[in-house]
DNA sequence: GTCTATAACTCGATAGAC
DNA sequence: GTCTATCGAGTTATAGAC
């Protein structure tokens, strides 16, 4: 990397699109989506308000910025989650409601933002590409759990039910804990709260009862 | 009540105060906490935008007093599909979902407000009083899906799970389900993730087999 | 109790110097 | 590639007429 050297001269940094976004990103978590604004972004950073404008167009695609990095970061959280959970599909599947409690707990607002907003046509598809990965990665592990006769659609309603019912609770529970709970224990309860879901899911499908 | 002879001289409304509320929840639901303002609701009710501030101090207490009519409304509308969904405990806690789901539908980020925002000490106790009422009756519904010796921490884990999780599927699947299903559909099926999940975490407390 | 008018502020975005 | 300076729009909140 030639950072080093860009450093150097000037006042200016070495990546400072690289530092937009990772201030952005740390932004959105204390101040929220409605606290989010391109002058923030820049005194943090410790440039002018102008400054971002070089890098990008406009407010829009420097969100679209922290969205997609906050995308990625979340899909590699979970994909290593549930590699670490072993070989039961249901322990995979499960594990995937911790990494994402924790990532939560850490990013706060940053990650109403991956699932709100709506982004003009120009900076949709960087965005669409890392949440295209989230979702393949959360369809695998969820085709995993069910019979192998599942059709599409109901891996897709699965996959999707365990991703807002932990989003809800990696996002709403933590506001209203008091008094707050440790990291490890907020996490281990998303886990157990996703194989309840799970376990019961799976004994409904099987018609209730004994087979 | 004199709101008829109120309404009668000048340009200004019989209960302007409630009508800035009513217009404050039906801004919130198109523009999202976000794009609310003191201003917009004042065109809304076709006043002027100094008008409101007879009535609210500020910003934030007109937003106190949407956040606790949003708050009161919910509490009744859970209550009152418990009432209709029969004797069954986890029939009735179940139902509370559909009755959240549908709720959520409507008011949108209405919700967000109720849990996201923490009010100035001024305007606090008006919040927390309809709050209060919610959790209650949750508690209630939740006490009696519980054996008699649950703790009352296990009590209030249990509500805020279902809460939480109910929360984060109401708002977050309706955006991404495509094509969008009907509102019945949606509810409904808030109620079988409910259920779902109760029947998990009752069957793990009874220890994963037979007694 | 509502109006008009305005002060003070923040924001997004641009122009031009360096 | 970053700076200073600025414009225009939108916001909260207040002052004073009616």
């Amino acid at each position: 990397m030639s950072s080093s050297t860009a450093a150097r001269r000037g006042y200016h940094h070495g990546d400072l699109r690289a530092r937009l976004v990772s201030e952005g990103i740390a932004l959105l978590a204390e101040a929220g989506v409605a606290g989010f604004s391109v002058a923030k972004v820049a005194v943090r950073a410790g440039v002018s308000s102008a400054a971002p404008y070089r890098h990008f167009p406009d407010r829009e695609a420097l969100l679209a910025a922290c969205a997609a990095t906050l995308t990625a970061d979340l899909a590699d959280a979970l994909a290593r989650a549930a590699e670490l959970a072993g070989p039961d599909p249901v322990d995979r599947l499960a594990a995937t409601a911790g990494a994402y409690t924790r990532y939560a707990l850490e990013r706060r607002a940053g990650l109403d933002l991956i699932h709100s907003r709506d982004f003009p046509a120009e900076h949709r598809p960087v965005v669409q590409e890392q949440s295209r990965r989230l979702t393949d990665i959360l369809m695998a592990l969820t085709s995993a759990v069910l019979p192998e006769d599942a059709s599409w659609a109901d891996i897709a309603d699965l996959a999707y039910v365990h991703l807002s019912t932990t989003h809800g609770y990696a996002t709403l529970l933590p506001r209203n804990s008091r008094p707050p709970r440790d990291i490890d224990g907020i996490a281990a309860l998303a886990v157990t709260v996703a194989r309840d879901h799970l376990t019961g899911h799976l004994q409904r499908l099987r018609g209730h009862g004994a087979p």
